[in-house]
DNA sequence: GTCATGTCCATGCATTTGCATCTATCTCAA
DNA sequence: TTGAGATAGATGCAAATGCATGGACATGAC
């Protein structure tokens, strides 16, 4: 009751921490990733919810890798097939990525089943009020906040 | 307004998987992981909120990292004297693990700053009543649901 | 006790990651 | 135009990761 805002905010950040935890464990548990990992599937399914082609920087602020990590990941999605990347026209430093028809397949066959798993997991958990809550306050969270700090 | 549970499911985890991402991105931009990564913190935070030793089995199940994994990080954490690593008298399989008045040390003064970082980043996205919302909603995604289907 | 089975942690090995750095290109002021 | 500085992405290399497996101990049926 009389916790400190910030004590609040490590807090639920904390809470926060431990639910993705808890979820990612007992999603990576399941055995739909033996064509895909996790981290692929990341990729696929962040391409595919471009209308466009995207620039490789673009996917490294949505994914939790590194800039190096992600440039190698690209080839390797590359060589199986799953994305292309050609140059961008508007800037000849950078490269535009988009999923080929295989990838778009092998991403909706795992994302189906990895649909029904984080139902599974997820809905039991929360009624409908609550999850329009807690999506609500994680979109609040992922703002980017202008720090003008001028 | 018409989406189905399933949906609203998928949706919730997604906007908690973009915000942890952003936010994670955001507390990795800082230069206070000279000392510590923010894994070997993870794993000395979640030691500090045990008041006595640990098996590395229960760790494992806190911390987003492999069996294999957390096994030669508690190595590196033990050579660098952050951790002690001691047999467990009741059962000879297992170790006991706990911070060193060092690795408390190290905890305390990495966590400090690092928490002054998440109350910046969280504090003036969300207020006080939606934090604690946030908080109790994760705390409900974390609980271990058991499975039974008999 | 003994043996089969399960659990806990460590290790071999190939793959992946991150850091530092490199090249190429863009931007913009003079 | 030119040159300084910034940005996009690729690559060398050491370190960390995961998978498969190994050895040690626990547990329970007989």
């Amino acid at each position: 009751m009389g916790r400190s805002t910030s004590r609040l905010a490590n807090d639920a950040w904390e809470a926060l921490l431990t639910a993705h935890a808890v979820l990612i464990k007992q999603m990576a548990a399941t055995d739909i990733w033996n064509e895909l990992s996790m981290r692929e599937y990341d990729v696929l399914y962040t391409l595919s919810k471009c209308p466009e082609p995207v620039r490789a920087r673009e996917l490294t602020r949505h994914v939790l890798l590194s800039q190096p990590a992600l440039s190698r990941m690209i080839d390797r999605l590359i060589g199986r097939g799953f994305i292309a990347r050609d140059p961008d026209p508007a800037d000849g430093r950078g490269v535009l990525l988009s999923l080929t028809e295989q990838g778009r397949a092998i991403q909706r066959r795992v994302g189906g089943r990895h649909a029904v798993d984080i139902a599974g997991l997820v809905r039991d958990r929360l009624d409908p009020a609550e999850l329009r809550t807690l999506e609500e306050l994680c979109h609040k969270l992922a703002t980017d906040h202008e720090e003008k700090t001028s």
